[in-house]
DNA sequence: TCCGCTACGCTACGACTCGTATCGGAAATC
DNA sequence: GATTTCCGATACGAGTCGTAGCGTAGCGGA
């Protein structure tokens, strides 16, 4: 998987019927430079004149494969998220409690900072953005909570997630508002707190 | 209260002793001006000689007022979280259910969608602004649950709320990820059964 | 082998924004 | 009236954006 989705050229494998293909690995390199210039000078710091020199590229390639900068930034935080797996440890509580400290490792690198908050805001002005942080990213995560529902419900008794979708809401809200909006950590006590306060009534 | 907090010449009341005063009604027109520019044309769109000229002032009095662009709309979104108050409606699940609506409507406004996650984004590069943000923004809010705590006391038998810093995350963090980042709107429903989810274990 | 097609690196460009500097004049206090 | 501070207007260098034009590189088909 080269690009988390396409960027322009997806789905044929040669390309447009001959012609020169597009190169193979500069999707990658771009996609890393763009990750590293966030995480070094956040989200208006990094331009992507500095990205193209970075990734060994000129700045017109990134403007054939991306529309912008935004639609880029996506595509290179999926990939991050795309690191969180889940995980199988017995029970509910345990499941949950390594997801959402993978989750706060992943909100708490410098890129994630900067990056996120600003793809949703950017968003909510414009639909296919919007859609696009909706299906690389947040429906990504959502999917890991219907994971875990699945294995409770194959666990039995009492531990079924009544409403994953809302579950998810409550989880990734949480913490993505404590870390960042109020920029407060999260520390161990902190989840147990918040795991005595949604489990009890988001299972059955 | 010209201005939600002081941008400059904060305290004394005459300014610096002599001479010719700020004028007094330059804050709000301007805070006005940067809500609706925000509105209109999103985040990346104000430009602060836009607020400058449909304020009815030069550009450089902004920048004599406020450090840039992010410190101004952190005064001017303040001013509108402050619209929030406590309601006392007889039980927690009463007050939730108000002060969650009326937080609905906050959020669904456009100057809210486009300018809230990009403070919160610039904040986590620049200490000072996540410090307004906090201050200004996030603790006030955090005072509705507060209070909304100190009812349910008074009001004493099963109804008290356990962990008020804990709650305040969870609400506000669903309902931001739901509305702004997810993108999906909140029903009713929805209310209902998050606070479901929610009530049942924050309170005793 | 030659040709058509597409991607590539490079350079240059106009339009725009930023934040600052500078100025004479206006509006208060003493 | 003198002083002090704020105000509006204008100009400026620096930097970014997204696009266009150029010649070249690499691939498949005739």
């Amino acid at each position: 998987m080269a690009s988390v989705t396409g960027n322009g050229r997806e789905g044929s494998e040669t390309g447009g019927r001959g012609g020169r293909p597009r190169s193979a690995g500069a999707d990658a390199a771009i996609l890393a430079a763009a990750r590293a210039l966030l995480a070094e000078r956040g989200w208006d710091g990094m331009t992507l004149g500095d990205v193209a020199a970075r990734a060994g590229v000129a700045k017109t390639t990134l403007y054939r494969r991306w529309p912008g900068k935004a639609e880029l930034v996506v595509d290179a935080m999926a990939q991050l998220f795309d690191t969180l797996e889940p995980a199988d440890a017995g029970s509910v509580r345990a499941d949950a409690t390594i997801a959402i400290r993978d989750l706060i490792a992943l909100l708490g690198r410098p890129e994630t900072q900067t990056a996120f908050l600003a793809l949703a805001a950017h968003a909510a002005r414009d639909p296919g953005l919007r859609a696009a942080v909706r299906e690389k990213i947040v429906d990504r995560q959502r999917r890991l909570v219907h994971a875990g529902a699945r294995r409770a419900d194959a666990r039995g008794e009492g531990g079924r997630i009544t409403d994953p979708d809302l579950l998810f809401d409550v989880i990734a809200g949480t913490m993505v508002h404590r870390l960042l909006i109020a920029g407060e950590p999260v520390d161990d006590g902190y989840v147990e707190r918040f795991l005595d306060l949604v489990l009890p009534a988001a299972t059955r």
